[in-house]
DNA sequence: CGTCTTGCTATACGTGCGTGTAGTGGGCTA
DNA sequence: TAGCCCACTACACGCACGTATAGCAAGACG
């Protein structure tokens, strides 16, 4: 899995998976890619037809090892939710990768995104949890995951702490874990917001 | 402010923002810009030098007007601390312009990130919260409030609303206060990730 | 041995876009 | 009226990059 051992067409995919994730699909050349899976720029077109194709490789690939991890969890018995932190630096790649999928938009992205909100609601209601509205938490949710995916560079940074590090992530990991599972404000604040959100709701 | 009334500059400026936040910098080019603010390509260039020039521009002006907010905020008496919802819709443009430019990632960006993590971490502290660590939770909130900005449209999808709509807004925003406001999971649950979590942080 | 497929490279083409430059009109001040 | 600044336009340049094509080496199969 480290490199040499690959064939070149899942070098390539592997490559464009790092650099899409890193710097986003438009700022990514063929090139780059090319260089950093240590082929030429054509052999990706003849693997992958185009820029999009290779995308899409890149989404489904991805996208399916996801499901395979959830499926490994699973089997497991481990009802692990999908907000708890995991620390597989590949499956971490690939939930980052599925972040930046999603601002820069493709169909798989959003199919995936409500496939994830589907699935979280589906737990919310199997676990009997008291909300008014478990979709719209579940959406919210996978959001705020999708959050600290895509801006894990800055939270490491503003923490003084080396992006990409396994020490930034667990302690992210670690606060965000703590931020689900306590309420977050005091009593009178979180009345004071109650309120503001019906007179909004009311004004509607 | 609608539209005709303001100078070129500022609609030039205004249309960037608009643009930037919708596509991202690198799928928004200077023609569309122009187009959008109804002018000549050369004028943006004449004004702003550079693409980066319009950029840098957009971000200070954005900054400084989130800055503006929250000083009007406080001046209201009403500690509103940053995650709670707001509903003004040149706000929301500017919090999701700010989400886009962390995503896209300019120095601007990271020092407004670590800018609201220190407000946030001293909201924590001032407010007495019991917490193993505020500056990560107050990072990990930062970042996941700008989940919900970005990646707001993939929500409104994924709850079948409109993208954009106040509809849409209202209802992620009250769902994501009820997920800051209420612990997430069954006490079980919670022990069992607590458990993980230790687990990790002693193999480190 | 011949030919076909396949994985791969080198190189050329087209174009979108940021940039640079020259030029125009209109409203100032004198 | 003359002179001048300044917002603004039109247009040409150059480069980066996605796309297209031709060709080559090596193994497979007859």
């Amino acid at each position: 899995m480290s490199t040499e051992d690959l064939t070149a067409r899942a070098r390539i995919r592997d490559a464009a998976i790092k650099l899409f994730t890193e710097r986003g699909m438009e700022k990514t050349s063929i090139l780059d890619i090319a260089e950093e899976a240590g082929v030429s720029g054509g052999l990706i077109r003849h693997h992958f037809g185009s820029k999009d194709g290779l995308r899409e490789a890149c989404d489904t690939h991805v996208f399916g090892e996801l499901v395979k991890f959830k499926e490994e969890v699973l089997a497991k018995g481990a009802a692990n939710p999908g907000f708890l932190p995991t620390f597989d630096a590949r499956q971490l790649l690939y939930r980052r990768y599925m972040g930046r999928a999603m601002v820069d938009g493709s169909a798989a992205a959003q199919a995936q995104f409500t496939g994830i909100v589907d699935e979280t609601e589906r737990y919310f209601r199997e676990q009997g949890m008291d909300m008014p509205d478990p979709r719209g938490a579940a959406a919210a949710l996978a959001a705020m995951t999708g959050g600290l995916m895509i801006l894990q560079d800055h939270v490491a940074r503003a923490l003084g702490e080396e992006p990409g590090t396994n020490e930034a992530m667990l302690r992210m990991s670690a606060a965000a874990g703590h931020l689900f599972l306590n309420p977050l404000a005091t009593t009178e604040v979180l009345e004071k917001a109650r309120e503001a959100l019906a007179a909004y709701q009311r004004k509607e």
